[in-house]
DNA sequence: CTTTGTGCAAATTCTTTGCACCAAA
DNA sequence: TTTGGTGCAAAGAATTTGCACAAAG
């Protein structure tokens, strides 16, 4: 599952995006994440790392990844918003108790339950379940 | 499909919510809209009709319906909050060019499409697709 | 009277912008 | 040497909070 700085500085170039230091980090960090980071905790993770990068730079370079498809952004939460670097085609939950935000897998693509999409060109969708997670539940 | 006055006071009493003469309003508006409104545009419809409102007001009140599960929140569009009155099981469709909202009728429940949610606790559902509207497809 | 609702102004928070400096092709 | 990237400080926008006054039970 691990992918290696190599490819990933690949798919960087294959998308038009210059691969430099902080880029390519921020990107191994989301890829790799399965935590749903927001640009604040990509900042604080790669402060170190990196010695000099800024807030602003993490803001700019997720924007780009977005734009490019390389990852997606998730709303599911309205006061902030995260980023996921998975690719497959999952939905997400979160829990209104402590506040994880999991990956689910799926049975089927989003489309094949909507009604009436003729004319339109889908070009992103996002599934998010609320309420309560296992662990949550049993100490409710 | 209109529903009187009367009909969305008990419902707010019912819900254990004072109808003031704010909420009902609120209420009704964003009942009856197939327009998504944002709590601005809320203000902005009902300022005149009541004389006196503030959008802090506006921000209280749907807060109060989202948290009583009355109409329920959007975050479709990363960047405002819109709310929606429309009771029945529907996904959302967002244009990235015009940036209409419009509702989609599905074919099933939501959950239906997704696996392993042994142990969770579903309260809420947000089925958002993205692309362009068949208006904005012509004339891309 | 006592609790609840409203609304102004100020504060907060997340994100973007303008701009100067730096780095790489 | 020209184009593109980074990062600081400041601006911007959406929402929330504190508090005083008004209204309803």
């Amino acid at each position: 599952m691990e992918v290696s700085r190599a490819d990933l500085k690949q798919e960087l170039i294959a998308a038009g995006i210059r691969p430099s230091v902080q880029r390519l980090a921020i990107f191994e960090y989301v890829r790799q994440s399965c935590q749903h980071p927001t640009a604040e905790v990509v900042y604080e993770a790669l402060c170190d790392e990196l010695g000099s990068l800024s807030l602003t730079t993490v803001y700019n370079t997720l924007k780009l990844f977005v734009d490019a498809g390389l990852i997606s952004m998730l709303t599911i939460d309205d006061t902030f918003r995260c980023f996921d670097g998975n690719r497959k085609d999952h939905a997400h939950f979160r829990c209104n108790k402590c506040g994880c935000i999991v990956d689910l897998k799926m049975k089927n693509e989003f489309v094949t339950l909507v009604e009436g999409l003729q004319g339109y060109e889908i070009t992103d969708a996002q599934l998010y379940l609320k309420g309560l997670c296992p662990h949550c539940c049993v100490k409710k």
